[in-house]
DNA sequence: CCCGGATCTGACGACCCGTCAGCTCGAAGC
DNA sequence: GCTTCGAGCTGACGGGTCGTCAGATCCGGG
């Protein structure tokens, strides 16, 4: 599956040089500075030509329409997500789990926020039915999800030890079906995250929303509460 | 603060009569079909006007643009908003405490599914960063956020019997500042429900992903883990 | 039946879209 | 240094929506 000359190839299926690529190169530029400051959907093709010191009919050389070139920039998500997903994979033994719970929250809104813009897009995109970004906010987020349900499912103190290969079922302190665990988790944080700015507005500090995610997730996750 | 009438002005400023709330209507009705199978987006006055078998001229009497029909017609939202912060102000002692977190639970996305088509862009407009549709959210899920931080920040046995008035802060088990847990868990209950349908394609099971959100929200306000 | 205000609409200039055919550019070969 | 040739770029166009008038139409009251 050669997925990275396909996705280089301009429209009309031959594959750009050097310039070529180099004015691909500023389009999606061009296309991430407005991401930073514009709904997207009023992101015209010609604001994106002018600004990258270009034509449209050039824009539409490398692009099918503004969408797809947004989709090329998302893709680079889904490489911070191995990072995250490892993360949760690490130690939830009972005197480290704490710690894990709550690196795995800042991680996650860090994450979130230097690719703000383009989780935006992605999340509204995927909200209106849009199949090729459910597709990548999937792949994006999955890797975190299935992690943390392998998590989830074990005993925490076994699995910190021992394989989790081992797929018995245990009881969960939040419920029956680990992905679904998961998954309440994963919304929560991606939610959080996305709002976060509003929540300040509103007089929540980020500190406090760390703190009652973590809590959650720790309690999810190992049935306990926080030390001291 | 005389808000109808103002929102039923038209944008010349007259008030319509009969004949004029008539259109105005069959135009939000048109808008509201609209919405139920478009990206709003794409939505665009000329369709609405087909729609309603009248002219875009005609529109533009009554609405700025599309976006501000739809935030008349997501003004309906804040009704059935109330109702849900009563119902999480109901009883949480301990032996109803696991019903009333179901409950709560299920009249959430019970109250998303039904107006699912507004809510998404509700919440792809406050992503956006629209002002007036952010304020609408707020008003729409404040009530509950508010009921449920109180809730969150009293002792759970107490507070189903004394009056929540003295607000004594009480350490509850999912943090120390009530509204951020608060946030925290109608974040997950409108993420949730925003994506049920994707988790469900997923392979995730709704009545799961209601089982694993009650249970992190009876923890959260009382400690607890569910009876049996 | 007529009148006046409420309501509607045809038509218009402005703008962006997406697509050609044809032009420009740059580097390889001599 | 010059020519050549194909990769790469763009001007210009038909098509469509936007938002706004001025004027046509409708309707109830006199």
């Amino acid at each position: 599956m050669a997925r990275e000359p396909a996705a280089l190839a301009a429209t009309d299926g031959r594959v750009p040089g050097r310039r070529g690529r180099a004015t691909r190169q500023r389009l999606l530029d061009a296309t991430a500075d407005l991401l930073e400051g514009t709904p997207w959907r009023s992101i015209k093709v010609i604001d994106i030509a002018r600004r990258a010191g270009t034509s449209p009919a050039t824009f539409y050389q490398y692009f099918e329409n503004v969408e797809q070139a947004i989709l090329v920039l998302a893709e680079e998500l889904t490489e911070g997500a191995g990072e995250l997903a490892a993360l949760v994979e690490g130690n939830w033994s009972p005197e480290a789990a704490w710690d894990t719970a709550q690196a795995v929250v800042q991680q996650f809104m860090d994450y979130w926020e230097a690719n703000r813009a383009v989780f935006r897009v992605v999340e509204l995109a995927t909200e209106e039915g849009d199949l090729r970004f459910r597709g990548l906010r999937v792949r994006a987020l999955n890797a975190v999800t299935e992690a943390l349900a392998e998590v989830v499912s074990g005993t925490p103190s076994a699995r910190s030890v021992t394989s989790s290969r081992t797929r018995i079922r245990h009881e969960s302190p939040a419920g029956t079906d680990p992905m679904a665990v998961a998954a309440t988790l994963v919304s929560m944080l991606a939610h959080v995250a996305a709002h976060r700015y509003g929540f300040e507005f509103w007089g929540i500090r980020t500190h406090s929303l760390v703190e009652s995610q973590a809590r959650l997730l720790l309690w999810a996750v190992t049935g306990t509460t926080p030390p001291s």
